[in-house]
RNA sequence: GGAGGGGUUCCCGAGUGGCCAAAGGGGGCAGACUGUAAAUCUGUUGGCGACGCCUUCGGAGGUUCGAAUCCUCCCCCCUCCA
């Protein structure tokens, strides 16, 4: 086991926050001096098992934390799912069945295997010890919170400031989360910025009951694809461990300029005078940002799958995007007649989801076959075999005859 | 329990009898521009083989030639008082 020193340099790494240090420093001295791991906490949602590159910020803490030798326990919260976080608008959530979470559960764990160490890591389900409670227990739980402090959340404020609805079962996700820590006895738990007040709020759950409190480390949020909101599902601008190694590559690079830094730093295992020297090339005018860029999203595909995926990802992206001609590989469809309406051809290999929609894209020249325009929507085409359908920048198809 | 305010398209939000498939913004999509992007500009954003028709404004009825708009009942949300 590393020295003290050497491991709060590590952990110390890329976080935004711990609450407290000195805490985290006594509890790091006692398991070196006891030889007993200490256990890091990390929760997940399993109604989402899509894991993006802003999960693995927080992940690849975790795993540094394994490499430490300490106890990681991912919990999925297929209790507090029933909840759901009450960050976001989404009031209503459905019940996910067992068999659902018994699914999304192996989702996410050969996921984030792909950055933990699986013999090393510890999977929880907070159901567990959440089912196994009486109506007495949980009123117990309450009486330990008050709502004065719960409204000092920022999310709950908020609405409660403009009049959205909470509902009491709300209040209770932050007190379920706190029972997880104590259930667990966790010493540190882990989270986004954005976990704060919960992860703090089982820290005073777990005094209550006569624990010590676990170290709360917060780490950034990554922004997003869009460049201003923070990565999620939702919303859509994130990017999936899960997605193909072209998809990787491309949304890297549809990122703007501004994030290559933030990319570099949480997602990668650059030094810190590489850090310095991208820092110094992103502020040189005569630096094509461009071309680190390209490096990241290089990186990224090299790190989740291998080098030469990440060689055939960024030639493709070049075939597209910069010399704008059609890619090596794309998938084909065997069309259902030789002449067809470009309409009908629109909605039948999924580039529209009505005709409506395949109108517009025709009528706004988006719609190319064989590098030729089609402008008129009443347009019937006959094909032969072998053509090429683009639609917009990067939907590309290759039409074969017959089903 | 009482009083008042509110529920509109993906989201926010205007519309209080026909000119409403519904302003404006956001987001999305497409086109132009570009060193990839972003930004910007322009267009578009319910459906239908389609210059006409069908469905949409919390739900169900009703008034009317005509309803997002008026009436009745119901459901839901918020605020204040108790």
């Amino acid at each position: 086991m590393l020295s003290l020193n050497e491991q709060m340099d590590i952990i110390n790494r890329g976080n935004k926050e711990i609450i407290s240090e000195d805490e985290l420093a006594g509890k790091i001295e006692s398991s070196i001096q006891t030889g007993i791991p200490l256990t890091v906490k990390w929760g997940a949602d399993p109604s989402a098992p899509d894991i993006h590159l802003g999960h693995t910020v927080s992940i690849r803490k975790l795993g540094q934390f394994q490499n430490l030798g300490h106890r990681v326990v991912f919990i999925i919260g297929d209790f507090t799912a029933m909840i759901g976080d009450p960050s976001g608008k989404t009031i209503a959530r459905k019940h996910l069945s067992r068999q659902q979470v018994m699914q999304n559960a192996e989702t996410y764990k050969q996921q984030i295997f792909r950055i933990l160490d699986p013999e090393k890591t510890v999977v929880e389900f907070n159901s567990r010890w959440c089912n196994a409670l009486s109506f007495e227990e949980i009123l117990n739980l309450t009486s330990k919170y008050t709502i004065a402090r719960m409204l000092e959340r920022d999310d709950f404020e908020n609405r409660y400031r403009t009049g959205q609805p909470i509902t009491i079962m709300e209040f209770l996700y932050p007190l379920i989360q706190g029972y997880d820590s104590v259930a667990l006895k966790a010493d540190i738990e882990l989270g986004g910025t954005d976990q704060k007040f919960n992860l703090l709020v089982a820290r005073d759950i777990q005094r209550e009951y006569g624990q010590i409190p676990q170290v709360v480390i917060t780490m950034p949020l990554l922004v997003g694809t869009d460049g201003t909101q923070k990565m999620s599902k939702s919303l859509g601008n994130y990017i999936a461990l899960d997605d193909p190694p072209e998809q990787m590559y491309g949304k890297t690079m549809s990122v703007p300029d501004e994030l290559i830094y933030p990319y570099f730093e949480l997602l990668t295992d650059v030094t810190g005078e590489e850090l310095e020297q991208i820092k110094k090339l992103l502020a040189d005018p005569k630096c094509n940002p461009m071309e680190l860029k390209k490096q990241l999203a290089k990186r990224l595909v090299t790190m989740y799958y291998d080098p030469q995926k990440a060689e055939t990802a960024e030639r493709e992206f070049d075939t597209i995007f910069r010399k704008k001609e059609t890619p090596e590989q794309m998938s084909v469809h065997r069309l259902s007649a030789n002449l067809l309406w470009v309409i009908k051809l629109l909605t039948e290999v999924k580039f529209a989801s009505s005709n409506s929609e395949a109108r517009r894209l025709v009528q706004q020249g988006a719609v190319s076959i064989d590098g030729t325009r089609i402008s008129d929507p009443e347009l019937t085409i006959k094909f032969k075999g072998g053509e090429v359908l683009k639609v917009g920048k990067k939907k590309f198809v290759s039409l074969e005859i017959g089903c």
